[in-house]
DNA sequence: TTGAAAGCGCTAACAT
DNA sequence: ATGTTAGCGCTTTCAA
C-alpha cells in the first residue's frame, strides 16, 4: 500500500456533533458522558446525532486532560507465551468492551529491556500495569512498586502489599490426587519438576496431604525425557510399581504415558496418569489423551483485568494473594 | 495495593525543562527533537537538563497534534499464539527502541469482536495496524482496506494492493527435500495436511519439483494421529516403504517418528524425517528430535514492524507480497 | 438547563 | 538563534 498523503477521512469531532445537534460542545460532552443535568430529550438527540455521524471521541485529547488513557500494559517474561497467552486473552476479553486496549510487552529476563518497556508504557500514560511471568515464585527483573499507576501481579511474585493473582495449585493438585483415589488407585506416586520451584513444593504438599504415609515423590526436569526415566526407575526396582501417577506437568505426564505404553502397561487400565497445566497441544496429542489440571489462566486474566480497571478508576482494592481455583479436565489417561 | 489518591509524582513537563535550562519551550522542544537551528551548546544543555530531570514527553499531547501516537495494533485470530507470538516478539523488538508500543488484539474469527478491536485501535490513533492470522490463505473477518492508517499483512492474506509478508514455504520445502536427497534418500514421500490449505499446496509443489516423477503425496489432518496412520499405510502396502519423509508440519512428523520407532524402524538410520514449523515444544521432545523448517516468524515480524513504521512516517512502500526465507534447522531425525 | 472559555502538554508557524 | 503564541479535541469550571 502506498502511503496516503491525503488522509481525506476526517474524523468527526465533538464540535461537529454539537453543531449538528444544535448545542454547545459542553452540552454535547455532558450528554455523551452521561454527566451533568439536562433534558432527557437533549441527551438523546445528541447521542443519536453522534451515532449517526459515527463520532468516536479522541482518546488522546481525553487522556491529555490527565484522565484515563483507556490502555493498560501487560508485562511478561514468558517468551513462549504458554502462560501469557491465555492470561492475555482473559485480560483482553474483560476490558475490550470497556474500550480498554492492552499493550503486550515481552521482556526476556532482561532488566534493561524491561525498563525500556515500562518507560514506554508510562509515556503512554497507561491506566495500569499487569505484571506476569512464567514462574510464580520469581519476580520480574524490574521494580514496579513506586510507579505512578496501579500494578497488579498475575502468575508472578509481587511485593507483600500488592494485589496478586495466582492459581490455587494446592486445590488443583488435591483434586487430581483425590480423583485417582476415587478411581480405586492405591499406590499413587508423584513425578514432578525440580524441587526449587515453589509450584513443585505446593503441588507435592497437596499430594502428600491426600496420600499420607505412602507419599513417594520423584523430582527431575520438566521434560518428557524425565517422565520416561522415572517410569524406567519405578518399573525396574524391587517395589510394586504404582497404579496411579500424578505428574507435575503435562510434558512429564506425556513422557510417562509413552513410556508405559512402550512397556506394555495399559493406561488407564493398569495405571492412571494425571498431568498438570492442561496444555492442549501436549495433553490432546498424548495416547490416550491426558486428564490434566487446568489453571484457568483465562479466568485469572479476567480477574486481573477487572482489578486493574477498578484501581485505575480509583476504587480501593485490598492487597493480598488471591488464589483462583483450578479445574480437573477429564480425558482418558486417568 | 490501595489506590493512591494523591498521585504526588508529578511528571516534569517541557516547561520545567525549559525553565531549568533558561530557554523557551519552543527552543526546548526543538533541542530535544533535533529540529530547528541553534547552537550546539544550547541543544546539549537542554538535553542534559532534560535527562537530569528525567523528562519524558507526554505522548498524549504529542499525539493530539495530529502527529504520531507511537503505538501500533497487532490484530490476530491465532488464539493459540503459535504463530502470533514469535511474530509479536519480532514486531516488538523492532519497535521498542523507537518508543513504539504494540497493542495485541486477539479476535477469534469473530467479525463483531474484530470491529470492536479495530475501532478501539483507531480511537487510540494507532500509527498503523499489522494484520496477522493462523492461516496464510484466509483473511481476517474484518475489512481493513479503507482505514485512515496504514496496514500491513503478515502471515495472512491481504487485498491485492497491500503489503504482505509471508514465509517462503516453497524455498523452505525445497531445501528440506533437497537435504533428504543429499543424505542419500532415494524414495521420499510427503505426508501433509488437508489439500484445502494453500500452504499444503505450496509445500507439496516444492516437494514435487525436487523429487519429480516419484512424487507421492498423502493428505490428512494436521495431527500426530495422521502421522501414525500414514506410516501404518505405507508400511503395510505392497510397495517398498520410503527412506525419507517430508512432513507438512511438526505434529505430523512427530506422529511419523513415533510410529516408526514403534515399528522398529530406526530414525534417521533407516528413514530420515523432516518436519515443518520448528515448533520447539514438538520438535525438541520428539525422539530423536526433529529436523524441521523454521519460518523465521520473528524476522518476519521485525520486517512487518519496520514497514508499518515507514508507512506511518509517510514513506512510500511498494505493494506486493514479500516472501522471507525459511531456514532448515538440523536436529537428529533427518 | 445550557454556553463560553480555560487549559491539559506539546509542536510549529510566526515573530524578533 | 531564540521567543511568543496559537492551537490539537476534549472535559470542566464558571457564568448566564
Amino acid at each position: 500500500m502506498v502511503s496516503e498523503p491525503v488522509k481525506t477521512i476526517e474524523r468527526t469531532r465533538i464540535y461537529d456533533v454539537a453543531a449538528a445537534a444544535g448545542v454547545s460542545v459542553a452540552t454535547a460532552s455532558r450528554a455523551l458522558n452521561d454527566t451533568g443535568r439536562m433534558t432527557e430529550q437533549t441527551r438523546e438527540r445528541v447521542k443519536q446525532v453522534a451515532a449517526q455521524l459515527g463520532f468516536r471521541p479522541n482518546t488522546m485529547a481525553r487522556g491529555l486532560l490527565g484522565k484515563r488513557s483507556f490502555t493498560i500494559g501487560l508485562l511478561t517474561n514468558d517468551t513462549y507465551g504458554r502462560f501469557t497467552l491465555p492470561l492475555m486473552a482473559g485480560v483482553s476479553e474483560a476490558l475490550v468492551d470497556r474500550g480498554v486496549s492492552v499493550f503486550l510487552c515481552t521482556i526476556e529476563d532482561d532488566a534493561a529491556l524491561a525498563k525500556v518497556h515500562v518507560d514506554a508504557l508510562l509515556d503512554k500514560q497507561v491506566d495500569g500495569i499487569i505484571a506476569s511471568g512464567r514462574r510464580v515464585d520469581r519476580r520480574l527483573p524490574v521494580d514496579l512498586s513506586n510507579l505512578p499507576v496501579p500494578v497488579v501481579y498475575a502468575f508472578t511474585e509481587g511485593p507483600d502489599d500488592s494485589v496478586t493473582f495466582i492459581s490455587d495449585d494446592e486445590q488443583g493438585s488435591r483434586e487430581a490426587v483425590q480423583w485417582l483415589v476415587s478411581r480405586g488407585r492405591r499406590r499413587i506416586v508423584h513425578i514432578t519438576g525440580p524441587e526449587s520451584f515453589a509450584s513443585v513444593q505446593v503441588r507435592a504438599q497437596a499430594y502428600r496431604t491426600v496420600v499420607g504415609e505412602q507419599a513417594e515423590i520423584h523430582h527431575g526436569e520438566w521434560s518428557e525425557a524425565w517422565g520416561h526415566e522415572a517410569v524406567a526407575r519405578l518399573w525396574s526396582g524391587a517395589d510394586t510399581p504404582p497404579d496411579g501417577i500424578f505428574c507435575g506437568n503435562d510434558q512429564i505426564a506425556r513422557g510417562v504415558v509413552d513410556a508405559l505404553r512402550e512397556r506394555g502397561v495399559t493406561v488407564p487400565d493398569d495405571v492412571s496418569v494425571v498431568g498438570f497445566d492442561n496444555w492442549e497441544i501436549v495433553a490432546a496429542a498424548t495416547r490416550p489423551p491426558l486428564t490434566s489440571v487446568d489453571m484457568n489462566l483465562r479466568e485469572l486474566g479476567r480477574e486481573a483485568g477487572l482489578t486493574i480497571l477498578a484501581l485505575a478508576e480509583g476504587k480501593e482494592v485490598a492487597p493480598g494473594i488471591r488464589r483462583l481455583p483450578c479445574q480437573l479436565v477429564l480425558r482418558q489417561s486417568g
